[in-house]
DNA sequence: CAAACGATTTTCT
DNA sequence: GAAAATCGTTTGG
């Protein structure tokens, strides 16, 4: 079923982003559908986390977006290059955000094939967050766009993962953040393939 | 208006 | 293992 908008209101972005682990997230654009179950997430804790765009309250108008209500998509774009992919949750005013960094291939992994320019499955394909969101084909301009609607969705499958398969690390590439920087704020799913294996591990 | 810089990935050595 | 690729956002003049 698809997650409801008030998943995304509760006020502790850590419980979510460990109960993102084994949903599925669902695209479809220009009439291809694909979709991943999420196998790691990172979460932003907002106004106090010096890791957040949003630290210190700081709107702007990239980061806007975050003070929505939770329950839409914050996309931007990173190095240039790579459209990374957040959940906006809580509500109003206050920035809390969840990164999807990596999914495990479910459908369409012929088209994820195509947008990644890749011939074969590896975990590549969908194992960081700037590869998973060019997989799924979101970019920039889908950044604000609801998360219950025709073009992206997030569901519940039934997956259940127990506390015991969830993994608590330090987030990759903040080390700006000083002492931020050390919090458990990374979840994957123990032994999974489909994780980010970029440095930081 | 100009300049510096990333919540990264790929490629080359 | 190291370095390049690449551009919107943010910050300073």
């Amino acid at each position: 079923m698809v997650l409801p908008r008030s998943y995304y209101l509760n006020d502790d972005v850590l419980a979510i982003a460990r109960s993102l682990l084994g949903k599925v997230i669902i695209t479809t654009f220009d009439g291809k559908t694909t979709s991943v179950m999420i196998t790691e997430t990172e979460a932003y804790a907002g106004v106090a986390d010096r890791a957040s765009h949003a630290y210190g309250n700081r709107r702007t108008a990239r980061t806007e977006v975050m003070f929505a209500e939770g329950g839409v998509a914050y996309v931007y774009l990173c190095y240039g290059i790579h459209h990374l992919f957040n959940v906006v949750t809580n509500a109003a005013d206050i920035p809390h955000a969840v990164l999807i960094r990596a999914g495990e291939p479910l459908e369409g992994i012929d088209h994820m094939l195509l947008r990644r320019k890749k011939a074969t499955l590896t975990p590549t394909l969908t194992s960081g967050p700037g590869a998973l969101s060019a997989a799924l084909g979101i970019r920039t301009i889908h950044t604000g766009v609801s998360l219950n609607g025709d073009s992206i969705s997030i569901h519940d499958m039934g997956t259940n993962i127990s506390p015991a398969q969830i993994v608590a690390a330090t987030r990759i590439g903040v080390a700006y953040a000083g002492a931020d920087a050390l919090l458990p704020y990374r979840f994957y799913i123990a032994g999974n393939r489909f994780v980010s294996k970029a440095k930081g591990l």
